[in-house]
RNA sequence: GCCCGCGUGGUGGAAUGGUAGACACAGGAGACUUAAAAUCUCUAGGCCGGAAGGCCGUGCCGGUUCGAAUCCGGCCGCGGGUACCA
């Protein structure tokens, strides 16, 4: 009897999945096609055990629609653009570009052993310039097809490395690097003019059904939909006027001041002459640009003397504040404040000592604001005072939208609709992205490159010597001849566009680039016809946002521009966000500071963990992170019990869109199952073909209700449960003393149901029984319904909802039948003492209820 | 701050309105063995009880329902996103 021995194995089976070409896709109009992809990894250089998880997903799904006669496009590649290959540069010298290729490299070599059924004549990497050539290409049809715009834009500044930061650059408002406090600077840059389809890929998500409704949910409150009213508030002084949004306007009885943004044109306006006004706009310039720190400062603000006169109430006249609160990118870049209404607004009117004044109360009660807010819900009634729009109790939402017919009647406002969505903002000031294929001429403005001149490749030297990544900045900003360019269209000397492109640009369109990855095109017409839509795509749930909806828009764009047939606009037919893998942090403490410790260094001991007989600390289910030792590497796990292990585990434990935690005992219990699985093969191949067996029909039975099971499992990503089904059917197999016939039969439909997750250990299972060609290439195995049928069925009795006892009755007896037998059920006459129930619920199947 | 999730035995989890704890890990008991490893068998939410059985129990508080881990409201804790991390 030979051992069970995945590294023998495992290189057999994948060599001649190879050889046979199981996986290179290709298109079969005799079959449905099916295209799976799981989200490409960015090239850090080591595959990590949670890729593992992600890409055994996406293999269970690819080889399950294979055996089910599908022709699968399961393709692979890299996300290859990005901060940490400058990162890296500038850190340890070196180029980004070798550094990314060789991570690259190591990545391929680290993907091979797992036995992935990936189709590796499609790779690709979005820096090399035959994909991101084609990226430029795109963005020159999208600016013609009006998709794309100029405007001015908001970035972090560094003044020491006069460098622009990205917001994870920015540490408590200061530089990374240098420590110096981070100032705004606006830069012209380009957007993609995503807003515009705001309504479209709003729309849209009430379609997505196989989407998670949590990720449509996002997405619907990013985009943010609001009906509101512009108003008018006329300045006392003769100014311009002032134009506030607010979806409240319910509210405007109570309004009390304005607050404008620090860049708003009153602010600026005023800066010059106002030395007070100026230092406080400095300061907000000093805020960090995130959202949520903006929301969670406190709230300042500043008078800036100026007064506008209530629209409504003429004699009231309403003080204008800047405000570190509002922004410039949402509605008009002002607000009327309303303290009474909205807490944000009564705290800042607390603090400033600003009138406070309702403009509704709760129906019956007249209680004037103290340090709570009366927010109602839309839904809600509330009583108007002396409401212009009407007096009485309505609904809020009633009384918006009679406020906004009122103020449109008057001319005094308009109703609109308002978007949280704002243009996707594409420009980089790095070196390591996709360089925008544009020029900048003195005469002609800004120009695009013609399309015969790309890929306009980035420059891997500085003219005749190394490009020095220690310099801050862009060096393609200080490059000699890579920057000086004729212009495209009067051939004068000009300077080229030195941003590059957001690396969220390249992941918005490689999905369909994998369907013809080295078309002269960026798209061809019969394979994205042929393999889109992507049927499953599968990633992080922290892509739910920003990567999700910048790829729909872009699939929407490449309609617009002829790249993708209009059945494409949303690209995933189907989606599922899977959760991370985390690992114990093992951690003590010396010198006052923490130390983590290897995992190879604990020794674990009723619960308790020990470095060198000396108890550490355990912080279970933390992230992988390097600094803090508890990375596990896969290529370990490998050699030490083989892939299938690996995969068996990290889809076993938990279910899919859950984290995960690494255990050392959990990955031994998944090795030890493996290793029975072959241990029962083998005695199964030595049992006597002729020998009388017993229990055949059981055997089978169990066997086409896990075939059942284990097909549900897998496709809807219930693994975990399809594994405890396939642990579940082990062991009535090993068990059985069925018929040689039987058990064959028995254990070769084990090794297919468990393939998608272990290929190797399947086919070889496959191989030892006898059977015909390659596992990974036979049909899946379909239950026989006959076999599945059950003719009796046991009922819980619950008694007031508590179970008490149950019966077993034949399956189709009638329901006035099954209650005769509960009202006769020992537990039910004692709790009935002679009485009636008051109720009899019979659910049929199921389980019967007496009320008493 | 805001938006979205998640919370079940010692542990990972199962059950998505119908028997809470499937399946597995760690544990306990046993078989085999000179012994150990490996393997196999049994056991196992908590409390009371010899047992039969009873009570409690899915983060906390409340609600809907014949029946709630599951639906609703409020809280607490943790995680993801928050537009230049990918």
């Amino acid at each position: 009897m030979s051992r069970y021995d995945p590294a023998t194995i495992e290189a057999r089976w994948q060599k001649a999945w190879a050889e046979a070409g199981l996986f290179t896709a290709k298109r079969d109009p005799s079959k449905p096609k099916y295209y799976v992809l799981e989200m490409f990894p960015y090239p850090s250089g080591r595959l990590h055990i949670g890729h593992v998880r992600n890409y055994a997903m996406g293999d269970v799904i690819a080889r399950y629609k294979i055996a089910t006669g599908h022709a699968v496009l399961h393709p692979m590649g890299f996300d290859a653009f990005g901060m940490p290959a400058e990162n890296a540069a500038m850190a340890s010298g070196g180029h980004p570009k070798d550094w990314t290729y060789a991570n690259i490299d190591a990545m391929v070599e680290q993907f091979k052993p797992l036995g992935l059924s990936l189709d590796w004549s499609r790779m690709f990497a979005t820096c090399d310039p035959e994909y991101y050539g084609q990226q430029q290409a795109l963005f020159l049809d999208m600016l013609e097809a009006g998709l794309i715009d100029r405007k001015p834009a908001v970035v972090n500044w560094d003044p020491v490395d006069m460098t622009v930061l990205a917001n994870e650059q920015v540490i408590d408002g200061k530089g990374w690097r240098s420590g110096a406090e981070v100032e705004k600077r606006e830069l012209t840059q380009w957007f993609f003019k995503i807003t515009d389809m705001a309504e479209e890929l709003l729309d849209a998500l009430g379609d997505l059904d196989d989407w998670p409704a949590k990720v449509r949910l996002m997405q619907e409150n990013w985009i943010g939909r609001s009906r509101g009213i512009e108003i008018r508030f006329e300045r006392t002084d003769g100014g311009a006027p002032i134009l506030c949004y607010s979806t409240r306007p319910d509210t405007m009885r109570g309004a009390s001041f304005i607050a404008v943004a620090p860049d708003h044109p009153v602010a600026k306006e005023l800066e010059a002459n106002r030395p007070d006004l100026a230092a406080f706009i400095d300061e907000c310039r000093k805020m960090d640009t995130t959202e949520a720190a903006m929301e969670k400062a406190e709230k300042k603000g500043i008078d800036t003397g100026i007064r506008v006169k209530h629209p409504v109430y003429a004699d009231r006249e309403l003080p204008v504040w800047i405000g570190n609160f509002v922004l410039m990118d949402y509605g008009t870049g002002a607000v009327f404040g309303c303290p009474a209404h909205d807490q944000r607004d009564l705290d800042f009117a607390r603090k400033y000592d600003l009138h406070v004044q309702n403009a509704f109360y709760m129906p019956g009660q007249v209680a004037e604001v103290g340090t709570e807010a009366l927010v109602p819900a839309k839904s809600e009634v509330v009583s108007f005072i002396d409401h212009f729009a009407g007096v009485g109790e309505v609904t809020s939402a009633e009384a918006i939208d009679a406020t906004i017919d009122w103020f449109e009647d008057k001319g005094l406002g308009k109703g609109q609709v308002q978007f949280r969505l704002r243009d996707w903002g594409l420009s980089r000031q790095r070196y390591w992205g996709c360089p925008i294929p544009v020029v900048h001429c003195a005469d002609c403005g800004v120009v695009p490159e013609k399309k015969e001149n790309l890929p306009i490749e980035l420059p891997y030297d500085n003219g005749n010597e190394p490009i020095d990544f220690s310099i801050p900045g862009n060096p393609l900003d200080r490059h000699p001849t890579w920057r000086d360019v004729p212009c495209p269209a009067c051939g004068k000397m000009a300077k080229r566009e030195t941003d590059t492109m957001d690396t969220f640009v390249d992941s918005s369109w490689y999905y369909t680039r994998f369907t013809a990855p080295r078309a002269e095109t960026p798209t061809q017409a019969d394979d994205v016809a042929y393999w889109m839509n992507v049927d499953q795509y599968i990633g992080g749930i922290e892509h739910a946002i920003l990567h999700l909806l910048y790829s729909r828009f872009f699939a929407r764009a490449m309609i617009k521009t002829g790249h993708l047939p209009e059945s494409a606009a949303e690209p995933f037919d189907a989606l599922f966000t899977q959760g991370m893998v985390t690992h114990a942090i093992y951690k003590s403490t010396k010198d006052g500071r923490p130390v983590y410790h290897y995992p190879e260094e604990v020794e674990l001991k009723d619960g308790k963990a020990f470095v060198n007989g000396t108890e550490v600390e355990v912080v279970p289910s933390a992230k992988m992170s390097k600094s803090k030792n508890n990375v596990v590497d896969p290529l370990a796990i490998i050699s030490q019990y083989g892939a299938d292990t690996a995969r068996w585990f990290v889809l076993s434990d938990s279910p899919p869109e859950r984290d995960v935690e690494w255990t050392a005992s959990g990955a031994e219990a998944a090795n030890k199952h493996l290793a029975r699985v072959w241990n029962l093969c083998d005695r199964i191949a030595a049992m006597d073909p002729a020998a009388k067996g017993q229990g055949d029909e059981d055997l089978l039975r169990e066997m086409h209700k896990t075939i059942r099971d284990v097909t549900v499992g897998v496709e809807s990503f219930g693994f975990n449960a399809a594994i405890a089904k396939l642990y579940a059917f082990t062991g009535v197999l090993s068990k059985s003393k069925a018929s040689h016939k039987a058990q064959r039969e028995a254990v070769m439909t084990l090794a297919q149901l468990m393939a998608p997750m272990t290929p190797h250990l399947a086919e070889d299972v496959w191989h030892h029984q006898g059977g015909e060609g390659l596992c990974a290439a036979a049909p899946w195995p379909v239950a026989d319904e006959a076999m599945l049928v059950e003719d009796s069925v046991t009922l819980p009795i619950q008694i007031n909802g508590k179970r008490r006892d149950e019966i077993t009755v034949p399956k189709a007896m009638p329901k006035d039948e099954v209650e005769k037998l509960v009202l006769g059920n020992d537990a039910v006459m004692r709790a009935l003492d002679g009485g009636q129930p008051k109720k009899l619920i019979v659910v049929p199947g199921r389980i019967v209820n007496v009320v008493v």
